[in-house]
DNA sequence: GAGTAAACGAGACGGTACGTCGAGTCTTTTC
DNA sequence: GAAAAGACTCGACGTACCGTCTCGTTTACTC
């Protein structure tokens, strides 16, 4: 982290030479890695004995452990075409759900808590992740609640970052903080507090409700 | 070579105790470290030699980098007496506003975000973690909900948890992951959307609105 | 090893209070240590677990390792009674067999020479070695040696020192150095050089010298 | 985590060679520090931290302290090239007289013994031991005794292994156990004996002898 | 088609921190 | 007042990775 490769935009190859086969090869094993034991117990020395690459060459196109796993995550988590339908409330707890699943049924969903605490502290780093990975998701979101502001079924101004920070900050604060289940009855009364202002109430426990992942 | 603990014979007393000279050096010490470093860079050698203390006395008493810091940030942060007017409104911002100043203006709120996500992959650190940082915090306001609720301010059956959990969040989320400000204005917001149901909207930037606090 | 008990002549109990029970397990726990594990891997905190005693109860006895060995080696390896039958090829050659014996069969063989070495840097314990381990053995010998002289046997001003340490060093020099088995035969040889003058020829393999050990 | 070293697939040399820089400095900071401290005192830390050197370069090359030490020595402690006058008593004598000196006048004298001890209970660093400081010492002897053979000034099956250990043995035995002063003196008695079978008596003490030689 | 420059694998290098062990000292409690 | 228990400061252990740095070896573009 001394020092920066100086004015190549980060993470993107000089198109000439760099070996698709070791690029690649490097992807897969950090993901590997990831699943296998985490962010905190991947090495950059472990990606690259399991990838056969020199460690060299892991630096001349990362230049830290959080960049590579910015990449390697953004490489491996298909971003989902958001589904517009027209109607607001399916659009939005499809996109709830969605945040449900990576965080509580994903690999992703333990790696990016860790992800974000480490990249925190190097600003530039903090942009790249939001723009690589939290960034293409959201803004399908937005454009879904932007066209229902249109349609007359949000208000004009809608803040859509703050609804978003709400529904995604609930979800990543319950798995992360606070260690409440994350089911799909949480993205039930999320969808059912910002569009309808319900007061969330405890769910009526009469039946088939254990689904506590 | 820790043989022959014969069992303590007779009604032998522990004799040699804890020190507090080092019990409060070590955690001042910790405290010191995080606010000029950071979670990332504290070591539990940097720890000791701050300390003067061996690093055998640090990993006597805790067994991990976390378990030290939980207990560092639960001593040097108070908990503040949550006041309960009778105005559910009023409790309840204040409650955020809290939230948002913790996090925007003192130093636990860089290190919490680093320690849950170091913490997470232990259970029962995990536990350690909200049962001494999260739980006294969250308590608090909780009663107040519930007396709100006796009184018909709220449902009888309000979910509480799910509520702290979403103003929470979304303070928590935008710090770690968004980056959008996290301000006066974003605790307002939030209790507009949980006790009247307003679908946040754009902040007129007619005045006054620094954004900064 | 910073600081001495003052001025008690060191392994001397000041005779009044010191419990037996306790000095008696100090030295068991010593003895079996040294035959399990050796010189290296003996350790103060050891000795005292396994004997059931505070650390505190062998440091207010022994000022080290080395003094505590001393007497250790010294109370469990019995002085054997010199013999003098008047021939002095017999008695010589006894007393070689014994040195023989001690380093090659005895735990105590591996213990010595370990024990030799780390005491040597300190001029005083050294001599505690020399008075408790070395002297008592030797002094029976040179006795012998000194009254076969008188008989005529040897020299009048015989070397006796010398004589010792030439038996013993080569004996001691080849379990520590030259890694050369230690047998009986040695024993024979070494004898035959020092009284009759014989230089040392190779042993005649023609049957049943396989005594390597 | 070393996985994937795929048996060097075509004629690949290994590249990271061993840097002669830091070996040097490595065997240089070891004598020194043995002869300041000798060996008991001596770490491997202290060495690297001496050699300017890290840790870990230390433990690529050597395993132990002693295998460290080993190659010191011998690397510092030049084999003298053993004349061979033909007069067998003048070129053991000169042997011996190494012996003597090398042990009461040189810092290998003091570290030998402690070397020897403990690297005994390793037996293949105890091979090492002798092959590397040893061996090459006592071949050129036992030429020059086997020559004196074919001369006929020593029967022609001279046991040369126990001629040497007994001079060796006997010089070791002074420095280490018995204490008594190791001149040249000694040389001359012990070579008395191994050649003329001269008991050994006690030197005349009419002049000039200081014994300090 | 040869030359050359880059990326490559390998791994040694100087470091930092790890978590453990034992040394020797100190204090507190019990007998 | 000695002994047990064990916490204390200190320092070295041997290990894991860090990020940098040569080394030769491909490899693919340029001349």
């Amino acid at each position: 982290m001394t020092e920066r490769a100086p004015d190549r935009p980060r993470g993107v190859a000089p198109a000439g030479r760099r070996s698709p086969r070791a690029h690649a090869a490097i992807l897969t094993a950090t993901t590997d890695l990831l699943a296998e034991a985490g962010y905190g117990a991947l090495t950059i020395e472990g990606v690259a004995a399991r990838a056969g690459v020199g460690k060299t060459t892991v630096y001349r196109w990362w230049p830290t452990k959080g960049a590579l796993v910015i990449e390697a995550v953004a490489a491996a988590l298909p971003v989902p075409a958001q589904t517009d339908t027209g109607d607001l409330r399916q659009d939005l707890l499809t996109a709830v759900q969605r945040v449900v699943h990576t965080f509580a049924r994903t690999p992703a969903g333990a790696v990016i808590p860790a992800l974000a605490a480490d990249v925190m502290s190097d600003p530039e780093l903090a942009e790249q992740f939001r723009e690589q990975l939290i960034r293409p998701r959201r803004s399908a979101v937005v454009e879904v609640l932007l066209r229902a502001a249109a349609r007359g079924d949000l208000p004009q101004d809608v803040d859509t970052d703050l609804l978003l920070d709400v529904y995604a900050g609930a979800v990543f604060y319950r798995m992360l903080v606070s260690g409440q289940p994350v089911t799909d009855l949480l993205a039930e009364q999320l969808v059912g507090l910002l569009l309808d202002g319900k007061t969330p109430v405890k769910p009526h426990v009469d039946a088939s409700e254990n689904c506590t992942t």
